[in-house]
DNA sequence: ATGCATGAGAA
DNA sequence: TCTCATGCATA
């Protein structure tokens, strides 16, 4: 009495082979609907679930390309599926809808890390994938770049080794 | 599709 | 300070 079998409290099934079906079936169907990533995003605030609101393009983009961590994964699963069962359903009652265009505009500077800076960046996050505040700031004056920069660049290096896409293969 | 960034919460 | 989920901007 302890083989905690524990067969799936509901239809959360959590396992890779199951998330990456769902998310080829999930793009499949989308296009079919003539759907774009966005519009999903938009539209999952439309769902009135409890606290969940819209997502950016990219978000659908990542869940679709399975270029999210494991948990990020199951979390948005029950989501969009709900989502497209709603968007099925409507889609077959009305056929005539009719999509809302909007457009918002807005502006931001994104920073562009050079090719010989990134080659540099990658080197020393091969050797050390987290480098203390004083090594960063050293690495950042190196390469002639802000300290933040630099900062950001190894968070993000890392989080994207954490991927599900990449995280399984890692000792291959 | 992906690079760099933000903010909330954990450590 | 870091992680994590997420997003704007852009290739």
């Amino acid at each position: 009495h302890h083989p905690v079998v524990h067969h799936s409290m509901h239809d959360t099934e959590c396992d890779p082979r199951e998330l990456e079906a769902f998310a080829e079936r999930f793009k499949q169907r989308r296009i079919k609907l003539g759907v774009t990533q966005a519009d999903v995003g938009a539209a999952l605030a439309n769902l009135k679930l409890p606290g969940v609101g819209s997502l950016s393009q990219s978000t659908i983009c990542r869940f679709e390309s399975l270029t999210l961590s494991h948990n990020n994964m199951i979390a948005l699963k029950p989501i969009l599926q709900a989502w497209l069962e709603e968007a099925e359903r409507q889609a077959r009652e009305r056929k005539e809808a009719e999509a809302g265009g909007l457009a918002a505009e807005r502006k931001r500077k994104r920073t562009s890390i050079a090719a010989p800076e990134k080659r540099s960046l990658e080197a020393y996050f091969a050797v050390q994938p987290r480098p203390s505040g004083e090594k960063i700031a050293q690495i950042a004056e190196k390469l002639d770049l802000k300290k933040n920069v630099v900062r950001v660049w190894f968070c993000n290096q890392r989080q994207k080794q954490k991927r599900m896409k990449f995280s399984a293969v890692a000792g291959h």
